[in-house]
DNA sequence: ACGAGCACCTGTGTGC
DNA sequence: TGCACACAGGTGCTCG
């Protein structure tokens, strides 16, 4: 579910709620979340410590604690991360912190596809997807000529490349799609097929989509909710993504719906080469 | 390098 | 109303 844009959100929403408190008790509701350690040692690592920094990297969120320990969650396609006020039952709770300030954090997920860790921030690596991921939009690191680069003899499908978190950390399906509608450019087009001026357009398409997926509190469309349980306002804000059929905001022409790279794509065939 | 297929899971929307 | 099926914002694996 969340992408950058999302998880930068729930983190900017999260992290005057946690950072300074303490974590008590945890509840595991569904250990198997939990891929590293053992649930066991999992809740012995994170119990008793305070939350010193909320920090993200692509779409990880990463809790460092005054122990030297790092706890890490990916929120895979439905996962949510929330403080609770009240002590109402959320049906999709799987693994429950329990604050010194008699509030709640609170991992949900429906799918339960969503991965926890905790480990020392030296064993970080032990996480493949965060040791290998790619610069992030918006950051020092991610250049025109980097990205250039990246395109450079990739046969494959320009959107693959956009998905891959290697290349670039924290795009994800929604603003692939919207990268590549505001650049103008076909979603099947051979990655080193992009002219100068259109890999560029597109490094730009990138920065822009995943800031103003920010500005808006992220794309709410059915799962998505930020740290306080509010909803994103970016899904009115979309140029292709879940508008299939109706008319495209430049041309008119109704966006289509196809698939790309095994994920359902959405693309104006006229506006976009 | 690359793509296809599948696996992990469950909920929801759609069409019959 | 009930049922079968498609589909979902992610990632990681195998196989050819």
């Amino acid at each position: 579910m969340p992408e950058m844009p999302e998880v930068e959100t729930i983190r900017r929403t999260l992290d005057d709620k946690v950072t300074g408190r303490k974590i008590l008790r945890v509840g595991m509701l569904l250990p198997r979340l939990v891929k590293w350690p053992s649930p066991g040692e999992f809740q012995a690592l994170v119990t008793d410590t305070v939350i010193t920094w909320l920090a993200r990297r692509g779409k990880y969120l990463l809790f460092y604690l005054d122990s030297g320990i790092v706890m890490v969650v990916h929120l895979r396609m439905t996962g949510r991360l929330f403080v609770q006020t009240e002590w109402t039952d959320d049906r999709f709770a799987r693994i429950v912190f329990e604050l010194d300030d008699a509030k709640r954090l609170v991992y949900a997920d429906s799918r339960t596809l969503g991965t926890l860790y905790a480990m020392p921030e030296a064993e970080l690596w032990r996480i493949a997807g965060l040791h290998t991921l790619g610069p992030e939009p918006l950051s020092p690191e991610f250049t025109p000529g980097y990205f250039r680069e990246k395109l450079r003899g990739r046969k494959g499908k320009i959107k693959a490349l956009l998905l891959d978190q290697k290349v670039i950390g924290g795009l994800g399906n929604i603003y692939v799609d919207e990268s590549l509608a505001l650049a103008g450019i076909h979603p099947e087009r051979a990655a080193d097929s992009l002219r100068e001026e259109e890999a560029a357009k597109l490094y730009g398409a990138i920065n822009t989509v995943i800031e103003q997926g920010i500005q808006y509190g992220g794309t709410s469309f059915r799962d998505y909710r930020d740290g306080e349980g509010g909803r994103g306002s970016n899904q009115h804000h979309l140029s292709v993504y879940g508008r299939k059929s109706q008319p495209c905001k430049i041309c008119g022409t109704p966006i289509a719906k196809g698939e790309v790279a095994g994920r359902g794509t959405h693309y104006c065939p006229n506006c976009q080469k």
